[in-house]
DNA sequence: TTGTACGCGTTATCAA
DNA sequence: TTGATAACGCGTACAA
């Protein structure tokens, strides 16, 4: 039936798939390879189809490496045909096809990121920051969160993984104490930049606010206002926030020859639901104590209603403090006084950590830990008078 | 010097690329591709490389269909090879490569969004809602955000186009008048759902909230609330919901028998920096309007502020409602009076709709706008004693 | 300056 | 049940 139109033999010729709708033929003989129009009926069976430089080379009769020349302003070409192709490109509508570019560059210039909550301002505005610094380079961002959860967590940056990213900002969620799906990534020397949520267990490359300072001057704050028994509602101890901000609350009162009790210290979960019951926890105690820092201000303004509800005036019988300066610290009463991050800047300068590893490649570079200061802003929740 | 494996002949023989790093042949006469190993330190120069299922079928002896077919739980496999195929994956670290995959199947399961801005609660919430339903739907969600500039959203809108997502949920900046790379989405059939931030002009898939009623029932509350000169403060007139709050608030106006006066209406860009002066502009004006309905709540904001700020008393001299239902709101004095979005059910709305058009490919399915209702949340901000 | 042909990693079709 | 091979769209080394 169907003869090869090299050797004209009919019995060597064998099906050997489809070529844009058309059926493909081999001829065993000559190793010669041909198409035969197919049918429209089979043809149509062929989907939506979107231009590529394929489609534009055989418009004007040139070949796609000459396209694919043009499309990236190679020097050796006609400026006739560069100007020919992107003149038919334009009409085409065409529109470059980011999978294959990749897949063939093993690139993506793609930056994934994960962080553990969207609900309060804090990581929006560290991604804003992120991407800002991103996009300027040339390379996009994957937004992901986790919702606080290890599972989703996982799933996430498989996905991330699967994506090809070309490097990792990572934030893990409270619960999260397996890192071998982040482990996944430096196993493939794809970088990976922890910040803010971070662990001394993992990591070489890190951003984080100098917590430890925050929470001194914070209880520091305190006392200067003649506080004494001063609370703390932490976080969880397995992430080094908690354990700097503990740290920091506890020199301070060290510091100030108060006592450091452990019966006024409570490990949460950053969840406001858990910041209820340690609250109440606290303010039934007695002695109840006259102050409390918070790990962050969704607890802290969890403390401050708790206490406004029981008939606690703030800040004469409970002093407060908090940790981020939640827009809405500054409109509560007559503000919550709060360790303010440099949200943005975190996220800027994660940006720029992840850049200079994924132009490093090879060469591994140094460890790295940068610190960004934090700023106490006092706000009523916090100034009775010290007794001097 | 180098011979054809199959003719033997030796100037018949080209170069034809490489093949694992190896030199590749082809001997012109009898058309055979060969391979010969090159030595080791031209060998290392192809770069690190992630493990593929050619390397797990070279490590077992098999062909890499065999073992995508184990891979993807095929049934017409031997149990054996299987076990033995995932095993291996399994040790070698295998992960799969989701470009190609997308590649050869023109399809990349993921949906992508673009908002207006990050810095409020609102569209996160409504992403996480989103983010839900997708994932359950086994779909990824690449989030972007414009910072209500036109430009990055353009930016945007292409990056997701040559990342090909199956769909687009779109929610677009304050200064979008153009729409012409929304419609790219729709000229290529990537289904598209508008939410929130939508136009007239634009769409036949829409999820919005019941701005109308809302803005009515505030205006109404105002209105019942003693308040007779009641202004608005609104946002760009090309977006639907700065239209349809205005509808609201003139028809409750007009319900009640009050007049609707060209100079208490302004249309603001939803800035806070422009919600400042006009609302300075208001609390300026004689007579003074003794309640403003603002478009949104950080507006709403920026007016209590600025009235707190003049010695204005709320809400005995100003009345305020806002829209949107900011955590911030709860807060700022004695409560901001505000119409509450269902940002999760908004979100849920929009991925669902998404799936279903995704799922519907060819059929165009009919125009459909889902408007879910909104609830007016009392609070002292406009709680003064009704004068009946 | 332009064309040829292959690889990137995967799935799918057909043959065996 | 398994193998061989094209195709997805693009970049590029090499040949012409």
């Amino acid at each position: 039936m169907i003869k090869c139109p090299r050797c004209g033999q009919v019995e060597t010729i064998m099906k050997a798939g489809f070529v844009r709708g058309n059926q493909r033929f081999l001829c065993k003989d000559c190793q010669y390879y041909f198409t035969i129009a197919a049918p429209d009926a089979i043809k149509t069976k062929k989907r939506r189809h979107q231009t590529t430089i394929i489609d534009i080379a055989q418009d004007l009769g040139v070949s796609n490496s000459t396209v694919s020349r043009a499309l990236h302003g190679h020097p050796d070409i006609n400026p006739n045909t560069r100007k020919a192709i992107l003149e038919r490109a334009h009409e085409l509508d065409y529109q470059p096809n980011q999978l294959a570019h990749s897949l063939v560059k093993s690139r993506t210039n793609t930056v994934g990121i994960i962080v553990p909550e969207f609900l309060t301002q804090f990581f929006p505005n560290i991604i804003v920051g992120a991407q800002k610094v991103l996009i300027q380079a040339g390379f996009h961002l994957i937004i992901t969160q986790s919702d606080e959860s290890y599972e989703t967590e996982v799933g996430n940056t498989k996905a991330l993984l699967a994506n090809r990213v070309d490097g990792l900002l990572a934030s893990m969620s409270h619960d999260t104490n397996n890192y071998d799906h982040f482990l996944a990534f430096e196993k493939r020397d794809i970088p990976v930049v922890y910040f803010n949520r971070v662990t001394d267990e993992l990591g070489t490359h890190k951003v984080v606010a100098n917590d430890y300072q925050g929470a001194f001057w914070a209880v520091e704050h305190l006392i200067q206002n003649g506080y004494t028994r001063i609370a703390h509602l932490g976080g969880p101890p397995n992430l080094l926030i908690s354990q700097e901000r503990l740290r920091g609350y506890c020199d301070a009162l060290r510091a100030h020859g108060l006592p450091v009790l452990p019966e006024y210290i409570i490990h949460g979960d950053l969840t406001v639901q858990k910041a209820r019951i340690y609250a109440g926890y606290f303010l039934e105690m007695t002695p109840r104590p006259d102050a409390i820092f918070a790990v962050n201000d969704p607890t802290a303004i969890e403390i401050m209603l708790l206490a406004r509800a029981k008939g606690l005036a703030i800040p004469h019988e409970l002093g407060v403090v908090g940790f981020s300066d939640d827009p809405i610290a500054a409109h509560i009463g007559t503000g919550l006084t709060t360790v303010k991050q440099p949200t943005l800047d975190i996220g800027e300068a994660a940006a720029n950590m992840i850049l200079n590893l994924m132009q490093a490649e090879e060469k591994t570079l140094p460890p790295e830990t940068v610190m960004l200061s934090t700023e106490l802003i006092v706000r009523g929740s916090s100034l009775r008078q010290a007794t001097k």
